[in-house]
RNA sequence: GCCCUCAUCGUCUAUCGGUUAGGACAUGGGAUUCUCAAUCCUAAAAGCGGGGUUCGAUUCCCCGUGGGGGCACCA
C-alpha cells in the first residue's frame, strides 16, 4: 500500500474562509491519521485575483491553526518537497507538457482559439432551450465516482469542455488534475461544491492514463442564519476574525472537527492527538452543517478555562497588545498584570471580554454604573457598611483572600448581617459595577491603600 | 430549467431493523456562591410527507416535499 498523499489547494483571494479551514483540517487529519503527506498547493492561475500579501493570508491561517504542511511553499519549518513548484503560476511548463500528451493522444481540438477536451463517443447537435444555443452532445456512459463519503455517484459528462482558454491560460479543471497526477495525490478531499466537477476530472485522469485518486467530498458549512453556504461576507466566516478576537486555535480546530465528524461517542472536547487517532473519511457526515457561533464560543471558553497560568497570561498579553488602545501601562507591572489575569481567568468566556472586564483595575479613573449604583444604594444602609469596612480594613491581612473573607464575615456577624451586605457596596465602590471577580481577590490585588482610597472617594461622592 | 447531493430536538450530532430515540450548544426552572460567570441538578425540545419491504422501520427501497451544490474561455 503506497503512502497517502493529500493536498489542500486554496487560491489566494485575500481571505481565508472557515470552510477552507475545515477542508484543510480534514486533509491534514487524514494525512496525520494515515502517516501520509499533507501538501499545500497554491492555485493562483487566476492572475486577476492574486497579490503578494494574499499568499501570506494562507500561510498565516494554516500556521495559526497548527496545520503544518509537509510539502509546499517553504514557510518557516513547513514546505519543501520534490514535486514542486507548488505555486501553479510557476508550473506553466508542466501544463504545456501535459497538454502535449493529450494532443498526441488525439483528445483535444481547438475552437475559437481555445483548446477543448474531446470526449469519446458519437456526436450530435442539440438545441439547448435553456442556454438558447446549439450544443454538441457526446454519447458516453455516465462517469462513476466512488466517493469515500458519498458512496457511488454517477454523473453524465456529455459535452466537451475547455481546458485552455483562448488567451493561452489553462483552466482550473485541467491544472487541478495535472497537478494531482504530477504530485501523485492519492486522495482528493474537498468540499461538496466540487462534486459536480468531479466527472470532468475523472475523465481527464482517464485520458491521461493516470490512476484516478480516491475522492472524498465533505459537506459544506451553511451560514448561521438565512439560506445558502457560508460566504466571506458572513459574520464569523474569516479565520483572521478569530485570531483578532483572541480565540484559541485549538478550540476552533476542535469545533471545526465536530462539524461533520464525531468520534462515535459523546465526546466533544478532545485533544488533537486523539482526534488524529480516530479520524477517518468514512466517518464523515454527508449532510451540510449550519455554523453555530454560540457553540464555538463555548468550546473556546472551555479551552480558556483550563489553560495553564503561563499560557493564559501570554495569550492575554498578546490580545491586549493587539488592541487599538494597547496595553503599555499594564505591561510595565508584569506581576500586577499577571495577578489581574489569573483572578479573571475563571470568570471570562473569551479574551475579548478582558479589556472591559478589567478596565477599573488599571486606572483610578473608572466610571460608576448609575443604574447599578441606584440599585445597590437603595437597599439597607450601604454607607454605614462602607464606614464599618473602612474602620476594620487596616487590621486585615491583605496578602490572603481567605483572611480578607474571614475579616469581612466576622464584621458582618458582629452586626447581624451577611457577607453580601458588604460585598455589593464594596464592589460598587471599588469597581463601579456589580460584575467581576471575587471581592476578596480584588481587595488583595488592589492592596489596602488603593482599596481604602476608593472606598473613601466613593463615600465622599455618594 | 437541467444535473448531482442531503434530510433525527432551534443548532451540531448518536443510533450499524427491535432504544423510555442518547449527548452537546442555546433556552426555562432549581441548587450552590460574594456580584457576574463557571459548576451541579432539572424541564421543554426531534425521526419532513406518502407509499412499499419486513413479525417489526428513524434505520432498507421508491415517489413527493424541502434544503444545499453545480451547470463559465472563475477557482
Amino acid at each position: 500500500m503506497s503512502q497517502v498523499r493529500v493536498r489542500f489547494a486554496p487560491s489566494p483571494t485575500g481571505f481565508f474562509h472557515i470552510g477552507s479551514a475545515r477542508t484543510a483540517l480534514f486533509n491534514w487529519l487524514y494525512a496525520r491519521h494515515t502517516g501520509g503527506v499533507f501538501i499545500l498547493r497554491i492555485e493562483d492561475t487566476d492572475k486577476e485575483r492574486n497579490s503578494a500579501q494574499f499568499y501570506n493570508v494562507i500561510y498565516d491561517a494554516l500556521t495559526w491553526l497548527g496545520l503544518n504542511w509537509d510539502e509546499g511553499p517553504k514557510v518557516g519549518s513547513c514546505g519543501g518537497g520534490s514535486f514542486g513548484p507548488y505555486l501553479q503560476s510557476e508550473r506553466a511548463d508542466i501544463y504545456r507538457q501535459y497538454l502535449e500528451k493529450l494532443k498526441a493522444a488525439g483528445r483535444t481540438y481547438e475552437k475559437d482559439g481555445a483548446v477543448y477536451f474531446k470526449l469519446l463517443g458519437d456526436r450530435s447537435e442539440v438545441f439547448d432551450d435553456h442556454r438558447k444555443k446549439t450544443v454538441t452532445k457526446v454519447k458516453v456512459a455516465p462517469t462513476v465516482i466512488d466517493d469515500l463519503i458519498r458512496g457511488r455517484v454517477e454523473r453524465l459528462e456529455d459535452e466537451d469542455f475547455v481546458i485552455v482558454r483562448s488567451d493561452g491560460n489553462p483552466v482550473f479543471h485541467f491544472v487541478n488534475v495535472v497537478d494531482d497526477i504530477a504530485m501523485q495525490i492519492t486522495h482528493v478531499i474537498r468540499g461538496e461544491d466540487h462534486l459536480s466537477n468531479t466527472s470532468k476530472h475523472v475523465e481527464l485522469f482517464k485520458a491521461f492514463g493516470a490512476p484516478v485518486p480516491q475522492f472524498a467530498h465533505i459537506p459544506l458549512i451553511l451560514k448561521q442564519a438565512g439560506p445558502g453556504k457560508m460566504s466571506k461576507r458572513d459574520q464569523g466566516a474569516l479565520i483572521e476574525e478569530y485570531q483578532k478576537r483572541g480565540y484559541l486555535p485549538e478550540a476552533l480546530v476542535n469545533f471545526l472537527t465536530l462539524l461533520g465528524w464525531n468520534p462515535g461517542d459523546d465526546r466533544e472536547k478532545m485533544p488533537i492527538a486523539e482526534i488524529i487517532r480516530l479520524f477517518d473519511l468514512p466517518g464523515v457526515n454527508q449532510s451540510n452543517a449550519r455554523f453555530d457561533d454560540k457553540k464555538l464560543a463555548h468550546m473556546n471558553m472551555v479551552y480558556l478555562l483550563e489553560q495553564p497560568a503561563d499560557r493564559f497570561v501570554r495569550l492575554a498579553r498578546s490580545y491586549f497588545e493587539s488592541q487599538p488602545a494597547g496595553a503599555p501601562a499594564l505591561l510595565a507591572e508584569p506581576d500586577y498584570f499577571r495577578a489581574v489575569l489569573l483572578l479573571c481567568q475563571p470568570k471570562i468566556k473569551g479574551l475579548e471580554e478582558l479589556p472591559g472586564y478589567t478596565a477599573y483595575l488599571f486606572t483610578e479613573d473608572y466610571a460608576t454604573d448609575a443604574k447599578v449604583k441606584e440599585k445597590v444604594m437603595a437597599k439597607g444602609d450601604p454607607k454605614a457598611r462602607l464606614n464599618e469596612l473602612i474602620a476594620v480594613l487596616p487590621g486585615f491581612d491583605f496578602t490572603s483572600d481567605t483572611a480578607i473573607e474571614e475579616g469581612i464575615k466576622a464584621l458582618a456577624a458582629r452586626n447581624g448581617l451577611g457577607f453580601g451586605d458588604y460585598q455589593s457596596v464594596a464592589r460598587l465602590a471599588v469597581s463601579g459595577t456589580n460584575v467581576g471577580p471575587s471581592i476578596t481577590g480584588l481587595f488583595r490585588i488592589l492592596t489596602r491603600e488603593r482599596v481604602l482610597k476608593r472606598l473613601e472617594r466613593f463615600l465622599a461622592s455618594a
